[in-house]
DNA sequence: TTAAGTAGTGACTGATCAATCACTGTGGAA
DNA sequence: TTCCACAGTGATTGATCAGTCACTACTTAA
């Protein structure tokens, strides 16, 4: 009767740790694919092979969960960020390198953060706020210890052409990418 | 009983024409405030101070009527910087100046417009699309025709820094406004 | 005066879903 | 052997809303 569609992966233990984990990275996906309010816990309770009440068990409600699963998606950048080792002239051009990579490896997680960017509810704005903060400050740490100048305004630039790179994938726009000068 | 909390203006002819434009201008608001899922047909049509089926009259569905506002808010944006008059060497920051005024003027057309970034239908994304093409082809043809050097990447920072203008604008955080260099 | 168009409404419904509740099954520890 | 914590589910519901339907009231033109 149900699909089993696209359930997940093997066997791990059965603990309501590993359950989370399953459920948030099910959630990111299916946030992702159908907007915050079109996805029903149903979707994500179905992707992960649970019942859909039990997400309730381990989250307090939708919004919760949505918050969890955009936390994760900026740890994720957060963590790719902060793994990238490079000298002054060449931390900009190995950030954008690494950050493409993530798109590839994790559209979702660029696909949540956009859906996030227009969602008035309180919660969702706050952590949003939070994870843009968390990257600004990052890269202007990363960029000023390697000594570029204007630290403040390249971060900003980066920032811009990151934020268009989202915008032209949640759009499927390619050609709004930005034209990298040079 | 009900609030008439923030009805709108004097009468004019009441032709379904003005309807149309009420309606619309009351809908840019009402979902720029409360997003697109969680704003409902009867607040809109309480801000226009008529009854809710009366909507169903004039606008196919809720999400013609999301369009239908979409393509305000981008025709604005259009016309706006159609209007700028200027030399090669001031219209980047004459297109800035009257871009900076919308947003004190409009601001919900802008909010809209981040929010249909994240909004998954087809529909939306059409109009979206469109829109965002719309922009970037009229200023390649104003800064080309200004002489501007590197039209395509010029354009593409000025796009990137226009959104990212509206993301800090929708989230509040004037922080992320771009450093303009300089 | 009537007929027809236009502007508009009150009352309702069908569908959808987050969230709750009351429950089952199971593996260990005492 | 019992008891209890943990993992999990089926059934249900309460609220919300987009959208429909059947209707009223006004105006104009023949």
């Amino acid at each position: 009767m149900t699909k089993v569609s696209g359930e997940v992966r093997a066997k791990e233990e059965a603990t309501s740790v590993n359950r989370r984990e399953q459920i948030l990275e099910a959630a990111v996906v299916v946030f992702a694919e159908h907007g915050y309010f079109k996805a029903t816990t149903a979707q994500v309770a179905e992707k992960v092979g649970i019942s859909q009440p039990y997400i309730f068990k381990l989250f307090k409600n939708k919004e919760e969960l949505f918050v969890a699963a955009l936390d994760r998606a900026f740890e994720r950048t957060i963590r790719t960020f902060t793994d990238v080792e490079a000298s002054g002239d060449t931390l900009l051009e190995e950030s954008i390198r690494v950050y493409e990579q993530m798109m590839e490896t994790h559209p979702s997680e660029i696909i949540l953060q956009v859906q996030a960017l227009g969602i008035r509810d309180e919660a969702i704005r706050s952590s949003m706020q939070a994870g843009m903060n968390r990257v600004t400050q990052l890269m202007e740490n990363k960029f000023t210890a390697a000594g570029i100048a204007n630290p403040e305004v390249e971060v900003s630039t980066f920032m811009a052409n990151g934020m268009l790179c989202h915008i032209a994938m949640a759009l499927e726009m390619p050609e709004l990418k930005p034209k990298h000068l040079k």
